[in-house]
DNA sequence: GGTAATCAGGACCAACCCAGTACAGTTACC
DNA sequence: GGTAACTGTACTGGGTTGGTCCTGATTACC
């Protein structure tokens, strides 16, 4: 069904909740305000941070904040960043381990223009632009966690 | 990863496969001819023929014939019809079954501009341009890197 | 009319992958 | 030095996928 692991969903939804303010949060107060698990939230954090989406800071008073701002972060840096190179089949090149038909395989390295536009078309888009088009904002969350910040759009550029 | 299920791949290789040759083709003879285990080719047979992409005749001396030529089979199509419908995300227009965290989530329906990019990319490629921009038909094949640039697997990370 | 070849439509099973959890370790602030 | 927070790894349960098999329906050929 060429759909993205839920890890790489849930990456978008940490990030845009990092954007909302301006400092340092941990995980747990981002679990919170979003409604992920704390585990998972901190396993998505992590990765981001070693993709370099995300600055950690350890210790006491610790957390992450936004590397740079979610306009210049294309969807397809998250995927890579989450699920690893963007690639359709086995047989694309940056995908790891071919495929074990390419003897008879005709279609070999034909998926690379198909696999070529994917990446462009996610690269073209920002989180940012995300947030845009959907225009439509969370309306009052009722009732969870306590948490009502959400979302503004920030004045991206 | 964002990438497609094997059998769509298998697909691809035994649509080109059928437009090899004008006449009906049965799935044996295909397997055969593409390396792929009958069964699964039988399988995937039957569902590019439920979804019309190719033609079924039954009985003695039938066969599977394309249902029209591979110019005017975008990759999109043979996507929807071995994995059902391109949805990125569970929130997307179009996706069965809407996620859990809806009231939380602050990035419901953001997915749709992305999944109409990739939507757009893969209906403007047709599986001739796949033949094509790989710069012909398998050669005769066995699979030396020498001739065959693209296979290499820089297992870039 | 009988037989063989072929598709149609399931059910079924095993293997793999992913999401989620847990725990021990490391770093930095107070 | 204690505490709070990130870092890294390992484990497990569940779901999905790939692949196989079986039975029935349909058609061509003898």
């Amino acid at each position: 069904m060429l759909k993205l692991s839920r890890m790489t969903d849930y990456a978008v939804v940490v990030l845009a909740r990092l954007s909302a303010e301006d400092e340092v949060q941990t995980s747990p107060s981002v679990a919170s305000s979003t409604g992920i698990p704390e585990p998972t939230v901190a396993k998505v954090l992590k990765t981001l941070a070693a993709a370099g989406l995300v600055t950690s800071f350890r210790g006491a008073r610790g957390g992450y904040r936004l590397s740079r701002p979610l306009s210049a972060m294309p969807v397809a840096d998250v995927i890579t960043a989450i699920d690893g190179p963007i690639a359709l089949t086995a047989c694309v090149d940056g995908a790891t381990g071919g495929c074990e038909c390419q003897e008879l395989c005709c279609m070999r390295g034909r998926w690379n223009g198909v696999n070529e536009a994917i990446r462009r078309a996610l690269g073209a888009i920002t989180l940012a632009d995300m947030q845009k088009d959907g225009r439509l904002m969370p309306p009052p969350l009722h009732g969870a966690a306590g948490a009502t910040p959400q979302i503004h759009v920030p004045a991206a550029e």
